[in-house]
RNA sequence: GCUGUUAUAGCUCAGUAGGUAGAGCGCAUCCUUGGUAAGGAUGAGGUCACCAGUUCGACUCUGGUUAACAGCUCCA
């Protein structure tokens, strides 16, 4: 017998054996009904797995990340089982589960239209019903190419694999696909399955192979759960910046300036001049230098930096850049070596450091026609763009004042909670040759950048072949209400264009000395976070940040003196104030000031003008009851200076 | 850039088996003076994204372009 110790410490005697299915059951059918997967002594494991010797289980349900895996994974194949029975042409690739679902990628002719889809889901829906049992065994490899024969892309994949591996297959009725697994035990303990949209995908995620077709699916133990998920998705949807960003007038875009292009409306304007203004007054106070450099330059200085050679593609060009003899400009998409100048100046001694220049930055690249979104990936956009110049003991101090920048202005916008950390570091391997330096000064500067991480406390991922092409990047990372992630802020080391550019100082003992450098943004992109605030708050941004703050409703045409009185009174106390004077009646006009998200409304009819007094009403719909106006501004003017987030 | 979908009034969308278009909302004017999410009437608005082709005739069919959307690739 063998003893089996499970995770509340209590310990079970199984026989030899015996499976993790089997002992699921023992324990109880209620947890034998939610197995997915299992951990045996800290390893993911399938249901089937044989107990062999003393060992630690924890059974897996789909409240766990790894059990929720099997089950997408397995419904993946459930998916490919069903598409081979309605089209046995289609060739199978990969369908792993992912973040919220799986997919599954076919090379195919066949277009998947939403008729295909609602096909391939009856048939999925058959085939669960079927309660087919899902078979595990390995091949050597001649017999796995051998058995895989019809499918090339598998065939690829075992190629790929160690001669010596034993190649694992997963067999439910009369499909049979190459997998490591895990997966359920029955596709009958599948439940709710849903297939969301079909799109294409290169295969093995490069852009010189062949494009497959993706289905995305989504499924849940319970038909609830789907509508619920479903339901959060439409939801989230409603909040996508790139249709209410329209909808209440932050931007928009016109055909004939271009794509990535957007216009900011006033109201998206007047957010982003706030959040400048405060982020330049804040660098300001942290000592920061400001500088206003030009937004394009000749292609000299681009030769000098390396954007010629690593970022050509990626720049707007202003000239034919093959003809020498004629001058060649290019917008700038970073504004590295155009601040350096500011440095360059004069010479520099080790009492000039550190140096701090900041700027409020526009850049311009030359992304893809198909990469544009919104106001998230767009082709000219604005960071709060910085570089400090550093004596090398000063680095360690003047990161973590970078890094308590960054994380002070992402906390008062209220995202810093959606956050999370890359150590953005680089791949000698990059194929295309993306990367300035030698490996040494790779391995300094990201060895330099790690002890200062570890040292601050800070918990990252690591992502390889994330860096900039000069240098190791901490990349702060944002997830959207759809679960996208985008970079909203960076800091970098740069060891490679100090050097380019020849700056340097004089250090105590005359010598001359190469400068560190950090490049960092405190708020990033300024459209970009436009987006995800919008997003975020569903277009009801905190009230300091907000175009309109306060709408005053006159209740009949009696109250506009009083009103317009108002109106002039908060403006006066540095409120951005408006007045609905139209003939319309209050409802009406609280309904609307209410769709544009305005945070307080002030109703002043017949009672108010006898009493002093404004009636006050929150965009949340509650009713804060009449006040004098100047209650109402210190209520207000303490809301704005304490940037509250609602 | 790639795969796919889409493009009709400011917005959301109908529509014509090829004979140059309609609704609701919004907007303007008038009536209405109404206390916490839509009062009423009248009116103005469209080279049916753009450029070619087929046709007696194209918003409708074909090709191309541009833009938007989903995803891939790439990136702040």
């Amino acid at each position: 017998m063998l003893n089996i110790t499970l995770p509340g410490g209590d310990i079970r005697q199984v026989a030899e054996g015996t499976t993790v299915d089997a002992l699921c059951r023992e324990i109880s059918m209620g947890l034998y009904r939610n197995a997915c997967a299992a951990l045996v002594d800290g390893k993911v494991a399938d249901l089937r797995t044989e107990l062999t010797s003393d060992c630690e289980v924890a059974i897996l349900t789909f409240d766990d990340h790894e059990g929720r895996k099997a089950y997408w994974h397995t419904v993946s194949h459930v998916m490919a089982q069903a598409v081979k029975r309605l089209y046995p042409s289609v060739k199978l690739t990969i369908g792993p589960s992912i973040d919220e679902g799986f997919y599954y990628d076919f090379d195919s002719d066949i277009s998947i239209t939403p008729e295909v889809l609602a096909e391939i889901e009856t048939e999925m829906k058959k085939i669960i019903k079927e309660g087919l049992e899902i078979t595990r065994f390995t091949l050597p490899r001649a017999e796995a190419l051998e058995r895989m024969a019809d499918e090339p892309y598998k065939v690829e994949l075992i190629n790929d694999l160690p001669e010596d591996a034993a190649i694992s297959f997963y067999t439910q009725g009369e499909f049979t696909d190459l997998c490591a697994g895990p997966h359920l035990t029955d596709t009958g303990r599948l439940k709710a399955v849903k297939l969301l949209s079909a799109t294409g995908a290169y295969w093995r995620g490069d852009s010189n192979n062949k494009m497959l077709t993706r289905i995305y699916g989504i499924a849940f133990p319970k038909a609830s759960q789907l509508e619920e998920h479903l339901l959060r998705l439409e939801e989230a949807k409603k909040r996508d910046h790139n249709k209410l960003g329209r909808e209440m007038e932050f931007f928009t875009t016109v055909e004939s300036i271009g794509q990535g292009l957007p216009i900011l409306l006033p109201k998206g304007a007047r957010v982003i001049q706030l959040l400048q203004r405060w982020v330049e007054d804040e660098e300001q106070k942290r000592g920061y230098l400001l500088t206003k450099t030009p937004l394009m330059a000749k292609r000299d200085l681009y030769k000098i930096s390396g954007h010629w050679d690593h970022y050509l593609d990626g720049m707007f060009i202003l000239g034919d850049p093959y003809d020498e003899e004629k001058e060649c400009f290019a917008m700038r998409p970073m504004t590295c070596p155009f601040q350096y100048q500011v440095y360059l100046n004069r010479a520099r001694s080790y009492r000039d450091l550190p140096m701090r220049l900041g700027e409020t930055s526009t850049l311009f690249r030359k992304e893809e026609s198909g990469e544009m979104h919104g106001l998230i990936r767009v082709r000219q956009f604005t960071i709060s763009e910085g570089h400090l110049v550093l004596r090398p003991d000063q680095l360690e101090e003047e990161f973590r004042g970078c890094l308590e920048l960054a994380k002070y202005c992402l906390d008062t916008v209220g995202m810093l909670e959606d956050c999370t950390f890359r150590f953005s570091q680089w791949d000698p391997a990059n194929p295309k040759n993306k990367y300035e330096g030698t490996a040494e000064q790779w391995n300094e500067a990201q060895e330099i950048m790690g002890k200062i991480l570890d040292n601050l406390g800070v918990e990252y991922t690591i992502g390889i072949d994330e860096a900039a092409f000069y240098g190791p990047k901490l990349d702060i990372q944002y997830k959207n209400v759809f679960g996208k992630e985008d970079t909203i802020v960076t800091i970098q080391i740069d060891m490679l264009l100090a050097e380019k550019f020849g700056m340097e100082y004089t250090d105590s003992d005359g010598q001359k000395v190469r400068p560190y450098i950090i490049h960092r943004t405190s708020l990033g992109c300024y459209e970009r976070t436009l987006a995800y605030l919008i997003e975020k708050y569903a277009g009801a941004l905190p009230l300091w940040m907000m175009p309109t703050q306060v709408m005053v409703l006159p209740v009949t045409d009696r109250a506009h003196e009083y009103a317009h009185g108002l109106v002039e009174k908060l403006d006066a106390a540095g409120i951005r104030v408006e007045g609905d004077f139209r003939s319309e009646k209050l409802g009406y006009k609280i309904r609307e000031a209410q769709l544009n998200k305005i945070p307080y409304m002030l109703v002043v009819g017949d009672r108010d003008m006898e009493n002093g007094t404004v009636s006050v009403r929150t965009r949340g719909g509650e009713d804060l009851g009449a006040m004098t106006a100047d209650e109402f501004i210190a209520k207000c003017l303490l809301e704005i200076a304490t940037k509250k987030k609602d």
